[in-house]
DNA sequence: GGAGTATTTCCCACTTTCTCCCACTACATT
DNA sequence: AATGTAGTGGGAGAAAGTGGGAAATACTCC
Protein backbone atom coordinates (compact mmCIF):
# COMPACT_ATOMS: atom_id res chain seq x y z
CA UNK A 1 0.00 0.00 0.00
CA UNK A 2 1.66 3.12 -1.18
CA UNK A 3 0.83 5.97 1.24
CA UNK A 4 1.83 9.62 2.79
CA UNK A 5 3.62 12.61 1.17
CA UNK A 6 7.22 12.87 0.34
CA UNK A 7 9.18 16.54 -0.67
CA UNK A 8 12.59 15.53 -3.08
CA UNK A 9 14.90 17.38 -5.38
CA UNK A 10 14.20 16.68 -9.18
CA UNK A 11 18.57 17.17 -9.75
CA UNK A 12 19.95 18.77 -12.79
CA UNK A 13 20.24 15.04 -14.67
CA UNK A 14 15.92 14.99 -14.21
CA UNK A 15 17.11 12.32 -11.04
CA UNK A 16 14.31 11.43 -8.66
CA UNK A 17 15.15 9.57 -5.86
CA UNK A 18 12.03 7.61 -4.52
CA UNK A 19 11.17 7.63 -0.57
CA UNK A 20 12.35 4.50 1.03
CA UNK A 21 9.21 3.72 2.39
CA UNK A 22 8.02 3.31 -1.82
CA UNK A 23 11.36 1.51 -2.83
CA UNK A 24 10.39 -2.20 -1.80
CA UNK A 25 6.72 -1.87 -3.48
CA UNK A 26 7.69 -0.13 -6.54
CA UNK A 27 10.50 -2.77 -6.89
CA UNK A 28 13.04 -2.48 -9.24
CA UNK A 29 11.65 -1.20 -12.57
CA UNK A 30 8.54 1.10 -12.40
CA UNK A 31 6.58 3.02 -15.02
CA UNK A 32 6.11 6.88 -15.73
CA UNK A 33 2.76 7.81 -17.10
CA UNK A 34 1.52 11.23 -18.04
CA UNK A 35 -1.38 11.19 -14.71
CA UNK A 36 -4.70 13.71 -14.41
CA UNK A 37 -4.53 16.56 -12.68
CA UNK A 38 -1.51 17.54 -14.53
CA UNK A 39 0.89 15.34 -12.23
CA UNK A 40 2.79 11.84 -13.16
CA UNK A 41 1.66 8.41 -12.01
CA UNK A 42 4.40 6.15 -11.52
CA UNK A 43 3.75 2.29 -11.16
CA UNK A 44 5.60 -1.02 -9.82
CA UNK A 45 5.64 -3.33 -12.72
CA UNK A 46 2.85 -5.18 -11.46
CA UNK A 47 0.43 -2.59 -10.81
CA UNK A 48 1.09 -1.21 -13.62
CA UNK A 49 -0.26 -4.31 -15.84
CA UNK A 50 -3.48 -4.40 -13.84
CA UNK A 51 -3.96 -0.76 -15.09
CA UNK A 52 -2.83 -1.69 -18.68
CA UNK A 53 -5.13 -4.54 -18.59
CA UNK A 54 -7.91 -2.23 -17.74
CA UNK A 55 -7.33 0.27 -20.42
CA UNK A 56 -7.39 -1.88 -23.03
CA UNK A 57 -10.48 -3.34 -22.03
CA UNK A 58 -12.16 -0.16 -22.26
CA UNK A 59 -14.18 0.16 -25.80
CA UNK A 60 -12.17 2.05 -28.49
CA UNK A 61 -15.35 2.49 -30.25
CA UNK A 62 -15.89 6.10 -28.16
CA UNK A 63 -13.08 8.72 -29.30
CA UNK A 64 -12.71 9.93 -25.86
CA UNK A 65 -11.45 6.39 -23.99
CA UNK A 66 -9.28 6.53 -27.36
CA UNK A 67 -8.27 9.38 -26.50
CA UNK A 68 -8.00 8.56 -23.16
CA UNK A 69 -5.61 5.25 -24.10
CA UNK A 70 -3.48 7.41 -25.91
CA UNK A 71 -3.00 9.64 -23.10
CA UNK A 72 -1.96 7.19 -20.67
CA UNK A 73 -0.23 4.56 -22.42
CA UNK A 74 1.73 6.56 -25.27
CA UNK A 75 2.82 8.94 -22.57
CA UNK A 76 4.24 5.83 -20.60
CA UNK A 77 7.77 4.97 -20.10
CA UNK A 78 9.73 1.93 -17.87
CA UNK A 79 12.47 2.70 -16.15
CA UNK A 80 14.85 1.08 -14.03
CA UNK A 81 15.69 2.31 -10.52
CA UNK A 82 19.15 3.24 -10.07
CA UNK A 83 21.59 1.85 -7.08
CA UNK A 84 20.63 4.68 -4.94
CA UNK A 85 16.80 4.27 -5.41
CA UNK A 86 16.67 7.23 -7.93
CA UNK A 87 14.84 7.24 -11.02
CA UNK A 88 14.84 9.34 -14.33
CA UNK A 89 12.48 11.05 -15.69
CA UNK A 90 12.44 12.30 -19.56
CA UNK A 91 11.78 15.66 -20.54
CA UNK A 92 8.40 15.21 -22.02
CA UNK A 93 6.60 14.25 -18.90
CA UNK A 94 8.69 16.65 -16.71
CA UNK A 95 7.55 19.07 -19.10
CA UNK A 96 3.98 17.76 -18.94
CA UNK A 97 3.60 17.98 -15.08
CA UNK A 98 5.99 21.40 -15.26
CA UNK A 99 8.10 19.53 -12.77
CA UNK A 100 10.94 22.05 -11.26
CA UNK A 101 13.32 20.76 -8.65
CA UNK A 102 11.52 20.70 -5.74
CA UNK A 103 8.76 17.89 -6.71
CA UNK A 104 6.20 15.93 -4.41
CA UNK A 105 5.80 12.23 -4.34
CA UNK A 106 2.21 10.77 -3.15
CA UNK A 107 1.05 7.59 -2.18
CA UNK A 108 -2.01 6.78 -3.59
CA UNK A 109 -2.98 3.52 -2.79
CA UNK A 110 -1.30 1.47 -5.98
CA UNK A 111 0.78 4.27 -7.88
CA UNK A 112 2.68 7.22 -6.80
CA UNK A 113 1.74 10.43 -8.15
CA UNK A 114 4.43 13.07 -9.16
CA UNK A 115 3.84 16.67 -9.03
CA UNK A 116 5.10 20.11 -9.10
CA UNK A 117 5.13 21.07 -5.49
CA UNK A 118 3.32 24.53 -6.27
CA UNK A 119 0.61 22.99 -7.89
CA UNK A 120 0.13 20.51 -5.20
CA UNK A 121 -0.08 22.84 -2.25
CA UNK A 122 -2.64 24.47 -4.64
CA UNK A 123 -4.55 21.28 -5.21
CA UNK A 124 -4.25 20.16 -1.33
CA UNK A 125 -5.65 23.41 0.04
CA UNK A 126 -8.33 22.95 -2.48
CA UNK A 127 -9.50 19.20 -1.54
CA UNK A 128 -8.32 20.27 2.79
CA UNK A 129 -11.22 22.64 2.36
CA UNK A 130 -13.85 20.16 0.72
CA UNK A 131 -13.26 17.63 4.05
CA UNK A 132 -16.65 18.16 5.30
CA UNK A 133 -18.31 16.95 1.91
CA UNK A 134 -15.72 14.18 1.69
CA UNK A 135 -17.15 13.05 5.12
CA UNK A 136 -20.10 12.66 3.84
CA UNK A 137 -18.49 10.10 0.73
CA UNK A 138 -16.83 8.58 3.86
CA UNK A 139 -20.29 7.81 5.38
CA UNK A 140 -21.53 6.53 2.02
CA UNK A 141 -18.89 4.38 1.76
CA UNK A 142 -19.20 3.28 5.38
CA UNK A 143 -15.87 3.83 5.69
CA UNK A 144 -16.68 5.81 9.49
CA UNK B 1 -12.34 0.61 23.48
CA UNK B 2 -10.57 3.88 23.13
CA UNK B 3 -11.88 6.24 25.33
CA UNK B 4 -9.99 9.51 27.15
CA UNK B 5 -8.27 12.40 27.24
CA UNK B 6 -4.44 13.16 27.29
CA UNK B 7 -2.35 16.13 26.84
CA UNK B 8 1.46 15.02 25.77
CA UNK B 9 4.46 16.75 24.11
CA UNK B 10 5.21 16.81 20.72
CA UNK B 11 8.88 17.16 21.38
CA UNK B 12 11.38 18.80 19.29
CA UNK B 13 12.05 15.57 17.21
CA UNK B 14 8.04 15.54 16.28
CA UNK B 15 7.98 12.71 18.34
CA UNK B 16 4.71 12.05 20.13
CA UNK B 17 4.12 9.93 23.36
CA UNK B 18 0.69 7.37 23.27
CA UNK B 19 -0.58 7.33 26.45
CA UNK B 20 -0.04 3.95 28.26
CA UNK B 21 -4.05 3.00 27.79
CA UNK B 22 -3.96 3.19 24.15
CA UNK B 23 -0.96 1.52 23.61
CA UNK B 24 -2.55 -2.89 23.97
CA UNK B 25 -5.05 -1.54 21.56
CA UNK B 26 -3.27 0.58 19.26
CA UNK B 27 -0.19 -2.23 18.30
CA UNK B 28 2.87 -1.80 17.40
CA UNK B 29 1.94 -0.47 14.27
CA UNK B 30 -0.43 2.71 13.64
CA UNK B 31 -1.59 4.60 10.94
CA UNK B 32 -2.14 8.40 11.03
CA UNK B 33 -4.38 10.14 8.53
CA UNK B 34 -5.76 13.69 7.74
CA UNK B 35 -8.99 13.90 9.89
CA UNK B 36 -11.69 16.20 10.02
CA UNK B 37 -12.02 19.75 11.96
CA UNK B 38 -8.53 19.99 11.64
CA UNK B 39 -7.06 16.89 13.41
CA UNK B 40 -5.14 14.21 13.08
CA UNK B 41 -6.92 10.30 13.34
CA UNK B 42 -4.58 7.60 14.52
CA UNK B 43 -6.05 3.76 13.80
CA UNK B 44 -4.53 0.53 14.72
CA UNK B 45 -3.50 -1.37 11.81
CA UNK B 46 -6.71 -3.71 11.70
CA UNK B 47 -8.78 -0.91 11.94
CA UNK B 48 -6.58 0.77 9.11
CA UNK B 49 -7.15 -1.79 6.70
CA UNK B 50 -10.81 -1.65 6.51
CA UNK B 51 -10.70 1.55 5.67
CA UNK B 52 -7.94 1.87 2.95
CA UNK B 53 -9.89 -1.52 1.02
CA UNK B 54 -12.77 1.19 0.76
CA UNK B 55 -10.45 3.18 -0.49
CA UNK B 56 -8.61 0.97 -2.88
CA UNK B 57 -12.10 0.04 -4.82
CA UNK B 58 -12.58 3.93 -5.87
CA UNK B 59 -11.90 4.46 -9.70
CA UNK B 60 -9.80 7.43 -10.37
CA UNK B 61 -11.89 8.41 -13.74
CA UNK B 62 -13.65 10.32 -11.53
CA UNK B 63 -12.65 13.51 -10.28
CA UNK B 64 -14.11 14.18 -6.73
CA UNK B 65 -13.19 10.24 -5.83
CA UNK B 66 -9.68 10.91 -7.12
CA UNK B 67 -9.55 13.87 -4.80
CA UNK B 68 -11.09 11.72 -1.97
CA UNK B 69 -8.77 9.31 -2.81
CA UNK B 70 -5.65 11.84 -2.66
CA UNK B 71 -6.76 13.43 0.64
CA UNK B 72 -7.31 9.94 2.96
CA UNK B 73 -4.08 8.04 0.96
CA UNK B 74 -1.60 10.38 0.34
CA UNK B 75 -2.57 11.72 3.72
CA UNK B 76 -1.74 8.65 5.47
CA UNK B 77 1.53 7.10 7.03
CA UNK B 78 2.24 3.58 8.20
CA UNK B 79 4.56 4.67 11.14
CA UNK B 80 5.84 1.96 14.27
CA UNK B 81 5.44 2.48 17.68
CA UNK B 82 9.07 2.69 19.41
CA UNK B 83 10.35 1.22 22.30
CA UNK B 84 9.15 3.65 24.52
CA UNK B 85 6.00 3.61 23.40
CA UNK B 86 6.04 6.71 20.65
CA UNK B 87 5.51 7.51 17.44
CA UNK B 88 6.73 10.16 14.76
CA UNK B 89 4.41 12.29 13.16
CA UNK B 90 5.54 13.30 9.82
CA UNK B 91 6.06 17.30 8.88
CA UNK B 92 2.99 17.74 6.42
CA UNK B 93 0.82 15.96 8.93
CA UNK B 94 1.99 17.98 11.67
CA UNK B 95 0.98 21.30 9.63
CA UNK B 96 -2.37 20.16 8.54
CA UNK B 97 -3.59 19.94 12.30
CA UNK B 98 -1.27 23.05 13.46
CA UNK B 99 0.66 20.87 15.73
CA UNK B 100 2.62 22.89 18.52
CA UNK B 101 4.00 21.37 21.91
CA UNK B 102 1.21 20.56 23.52
CA UNK B 103 -0.68 18.00 22.01
CA UNK B 104 -3.94 16.53 23.19
CA UNK B 105 -4.77 12.81 22.28
CA UNK B 106 -8.34 11.92 22.45
CA UNK B 107 -9.44 8.09 22.31
CA UNK B 108 -12.79 8.35 20.34
CA UNK B 109 -14.05 4.35 19.88
CA UNK B 110 -12.06 3.22 17.29
CA UNK B 111 -9.96 5.68 16.89
CA UNK B 112 -7.38 8.21 18.61
CA UNK B 113 -7.46 11.66 17.54
CA UNK B 114 -4.50 13.95 17.77
CA UNK B 115 -5.61 17.70 18.07
CA UNK B 116 -3.28 21.33 19.05
CA UNK B 117 -4.09 21.83 22.54
CA UNK B 118 -5.75 25.19 21.58
CA UNK B 119 -7.85 23.93 19.01
CA UNK B 120 -9.08 21.25 20.98
CA UNK B 121 -10.57 23.28 24.27
CA UNK B 122 -11.95 25.90 21.83
CA UNK B 123 -13.75 22.64 20.08
CA UNK B 124 -14.90 20.88 23.53
CA UNK B 125 -16.82 23.69 24.98
CA UNK B 126 -18.62 24.32 21.80
CA UNK B 127 -19.36 20.82 21.36
CA UNK B 128 -20.21 21.11 25.27
CA UNK B 129 -22.35 23.63 25.41
CA UNK B 130 -24.64 22.03 22.40
CA UNK B 131 -24.59 19.04 24.50
CA UNK B 132 -26.90 21.00 26.74
CA UNK B 133 -29.09 22.33 24.33
CA UNK B 134 -29.09 18.73 22.86
CA UNK B 135 -29.80 17.12 25.93
CA UNK B 136 -32.58 19.22 26.15
CA UNK B 137 -33.79 18.64 22.73
CA UNK B 138 -33.92 15.21 23.26
CA UNK B 139 -35.73 15.25 26.46
CA UNK B 140 -38.62 17.44 25.27
CA UNK B 141 -39.51 15.04 22.46
CA UNK B 142 -38.76 11.90 25.00
CA UNK B 143 -35.93 10.46 23.72
CA UNK B 144 -33.87 10.25 26.75
C1' DG C 1 35.73 7.53 -40.84
C1' DG C 2 37.56 10.04 -37.11
C1' DA C 3 38.08 13.89 -33.93
C1' DG C 4 35.56 16.47 -30.98
C1' DT C 5 31.43 17.25 -28.33
C1' DA C 6 27.53 15.99 -25.87
C1' DT C 7 24.89 12.78 -23.23
C1' DT C 8 24.27 8.95 -20.29
C1' DT C 9 25.72 5.66 -16.79
C1' DC C 10 28.02 4.30 -12.88
C1' DC C 11 30.25 5.10 -8.73
C1' DC C 12 31.82 7.59 -4.75
C1' DA C 13 31.42 11.17 -1.14
C1' DC C 14 29.13 14.56 1.54
C1' DT C 15 25.37 16.37 4.45
C1' DT C 16 21.35 16.15 6.92
C1' DT C 17 18.01 13.62 9.00
C1' DC C 18 16.42 9.71 11.36
C1' DT C 19 16.89 5.71 14.54
C1' DC C 20 18.18 3.44 18.40
C1' DC C 21 19.58 3.42 22.90
C1' DC C 22 20.26 5.13 27.42
C1' DA C 23 19.32 8.37 31.14
C1' DC C 24 16.61 11.56 33.76
C1' DT C 25 12.41 13.40 35.98
C1' DA C 26 7.85 13.24 37.97
C1' DC C 27 4.42 11.04 39.95
C1' DA C 28 2.31 7.05 42.24
C1' DT C 29 2.25 3.15 45.19
C1' DT C 30 3.57 0.62 49.13
C1' DA D 1 11.99 6.65 51.79
C1' DA D 2 12.26 3.06 48.30
C1' DT D 3 10.56 1.10 44.21
C1' DG D 4 8.18 1.10 39.87
C1' DT D 5 6.28 3.12 35.83
C1' DA D 6 4.95 6.68 32.41
C1' DG D 7 6.56 10.37 29.91
C1' DT D 8 10.47 13.23 28.21
C1' DG D 9 15.01 14.52 26.41
C1' DG D 10 19.54 13.99 24.27
C1' DG D 11 23.74 11.85 21.97
C1' DA D 12 26.12 8.52 18.87
C1' DG D 13 25.76 5.95 14.96
C1' DA D 14 23.34 4.68 10.80
C1' DA D 15 21.02 5.62 6.76
C1' DA D 16 18.41 8.36 3.35
C1' DG D 17 18.81 11.85 0.10
C1' DT D 18 21.78 14.68 -2.77
C1' DG D 19 25.44 16.25 -5.79
C1' DG D 20 29.40 15.77 -8.64
C1' DG D 21 33.19 13.56 -11.20
C1' DA D 22 34.99 9.97 -14.30
C1' DA D 23 34.15 6.32 -17.58
C1' DA D 24 31.33 4.71 -21.30
C1' DT D 25 28.33 5.45 -24.99
C1' DA D 26 26.15 8.06 -28.60
C1' DC D 27 26.03 11.89 -31.67
C1' DT D 28 27.68 15.47 -34.98
C1' DC D 29 30.13 17.84 -38.19
C1' DC D 30 33.98 18.18 -40.92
Amino acid sequence: MLIGEYTHNLDSKKRLSLPKKFRTELGKKVVITRGLDNCLFMFGEKEWKVTAKKLQELSFAQSDTRGFNRFMLSGAVEVDVDSVGRVLVPDFLKDFASLKSKVVLAGVSDRVEIWNEKSWSTYKGHIEKQADKMAEKLGEIGAL
